[in-house]
DNA sequence: AGCTTTTATGAGTGTATGCGCATACCAGCG
DNA sequence: CGCTGGTATGCGCATACACTCATAAAAGCT
């Protein structure tokens, strides 16, 4: 059994996962390599100050991190544990349809 | 990179475990096996109520399931998923704490 | 120094949801 | 049938947080 306090850190984690507007950044950043927060505002038409906040987010679970060019910051993805945990969690829900497909059709 | 609804699907799963509660009766269900409400009640204190309510969450999510003994009903959790998912976290977790460990170290 | 552009943040609002209380439901037993 | 014990659910409260608007801070340009 994880202690209460891992499992508080666990939550925390997925929590910032549970939100598709996160998701959604930490997957754009993943697919474009880095990108500038005029790109992010153009590829998923959040506000400025929401994208900027969800980044901040982000960056102190160490999910992303920024480079600053100029007055710009370039953004970027850190790690490939989200994507690890995606796939879990991408071939667990297909598992299920299969099953339940499965089942509709009488074994 | 997935698809918006994917992406909801995915944040949705996550938010199941974004709950310490949830993911403590996950942890205690996968530790012990199975166990009725009673015994649920008792190793981590919550209401019967919000018991009842976030197993039905879990169990519309295929991560528990229950079978009836008379009136009891006896719990457990369905697959490794949840365990693999944190020890993922886990481990990124421990890799990002050692590196800020030798960042305070020095080198 | 101002002016512009880009990002971060304080304040406020609305919605979602964790959680408990009370109660309804449901299965077994007298 | 009523009674008892176990589980689900309607209701309400409190809180957390996503999201926006307005504004501040920071960096470059003239």
């Amino acid at each position: 059994m994880p202690s209460p306090q891992l499992l508080e850190e666990f939550s925390q984690f997925f929590r910032l996962l549970s939100e598709p507007a996160r998701l959604q950044l930490l997957c754009q950043l993943k697919h474009s390599g880095s990108m500038d927060v005029a790109g992010l505002i153009e590829a998923t038409g959040f506000s400025q100050s929401h994208i900027s906040r969800q980044l901040g987010q982000l960056q102190r679970a160490g999910l992303v991190s920024c480079e600053r060019d100029g007055v710009r910051t370039i953004w970027s993805a850190d790690n490939d544990l989200v994507d690890d945990l995606c796939n879990l969690v991408q071939n667990r829900l297909q598992q299920r349809l299969e099953a339940q497909l499965r089942q509709l059709q009488g074994v």
